[in-house]
DNA sequence: CGATAATGAATGAACATTCATTCATTTCTA
DNA sequence: TAGAAATGAATGAATGTTCATTCATTATCG
């Protein structure tokens, strides 16, 4: 049965959403997932595989979904902000998963080399983005890490202090943030839209 | 000895940032603190009290720090711009701090909401320029926690990166970093510097 | 001053608990 | 009924915490 997987899986993220790397237990997991501790075993190898996998399937998701309706030939800041908009709203929809990204994001050090290399595959268009903002003179000559960090990167920032209940982001403003991070990375002109 | 409790709450600092929570433990935490493990307990009640007083020191440190020379009476861009600057070299003289920072975000929920009242009081002056930019009419019309996250927090998120060779900005690009984050949450009139 | 007593910081082996993982057994399915 | 899937008690390693003991230092007394 690969519903199985699918629930150990979903539970894997919930359980990680709630307690962090701290008090996440087999046992709780087996439990959450409505499987023996046993059955786990049965589908990934062991714990780190399982949360590798976990890592694995959100990113991927997460890349399908805001890159669903992604269209180059629009102008730049509408791409920008259809896909700052898209992972918003996935958020908002999965809360857990913002809190599990940013949980993948403390992982030892010599982890996250590996992760980086594979996020930036799945997040290729957004980097085209850059690319071609910097070559029209649109975006700021700074690296595609830099721009993220100043973008997007504040998208899921926001999201998991909402979702904590830290600030509110209502639809009303929603739109002048998508702005405000476009600010950061836009070149200023005084004929800006 | 009050040293033997600095010793330990260091040791702590760079095991938390080189492990995170996974892979810490008091006996490893001991022996790098150059203390027996009993030894800890005659300075802190338990692991938890031990992990929440390196944060509230760390903390002090940091608005101590960041705040020295700030002069509510220069433009406040020249504010920001030095909160900043001091914030980053703060991070580059003291990377474990980063990484224990961010640890500490990573937290359970419910430790979370108590974290964040504590920590807008420390950075009370930071407030206070949000505040007043929004007064004048040189901010953006946001929460103090919306301009934080697309401002501030990027100096964060961009010193952990990085430390952890995923990018580097340096000194020539520092100032462009620091003008584009203000961007951010400044309005954009035609008249800007 | 010298000898003795008291102190409490520091120790680390011992303890109870928790955890990830295994595997003999049972349950399901085709 | 044979084979696959699932179980969950059992295992042993690892962890946080405790506490009886040590020992350098300080205080007391003859």
């Amino acid at each position: 049965m690969d519903d199985k997987r699918q629930a150990i899986l979903a539970a894997t993220g919930s359980l990680l959403a709630k307690h962090g790397f701290h008090g996440f237990s087999m046992k709780q997991l087996a439990s959450l997932a409505g499987v023996a501790t046993g059955t786990i075993y049965l589908y990934f190898k062991d714990r780190d595989e399982l949360i590798g996998q976990l890592r694995e399937h959100i990113l991927q998701d997460i890349a399908a979904q805001i890159f669903a309706g992604h269209d180059s030939s629009q102008p730049l800041y509408q791409q920008y902000r259809l896909i700052w908009l898209s992972l918003w709203a996935y958020f908002q929809r999965f809360p857990d998963r913002v809190l599990c990204k940013n949980q993948f994001d403390q992982l030892p050090p010599e982890v996250q080399l590996q992760q980086h290399i594979e996020a930036k595959q799945h997040f290729s268009p957004l980097v085209e983005i850059f690319n071609s903002g910097r070559e029209q003179g649109l975006l700021k000559p700074l690296s595609d890490e830099t721009l993220a960090c100043l973008s997007i990167e504040a998208c899921a920032l926001l999201a998991q202090k909402q979702i904590l209940g830290l600030l509110t982001v209502d639809d009303d403003n929603l739109e002048s943030v998508v702005a405000a991070s476009w600010d950061a990375i836009a070149i200023n002109s005084e004929f800006q839209s």
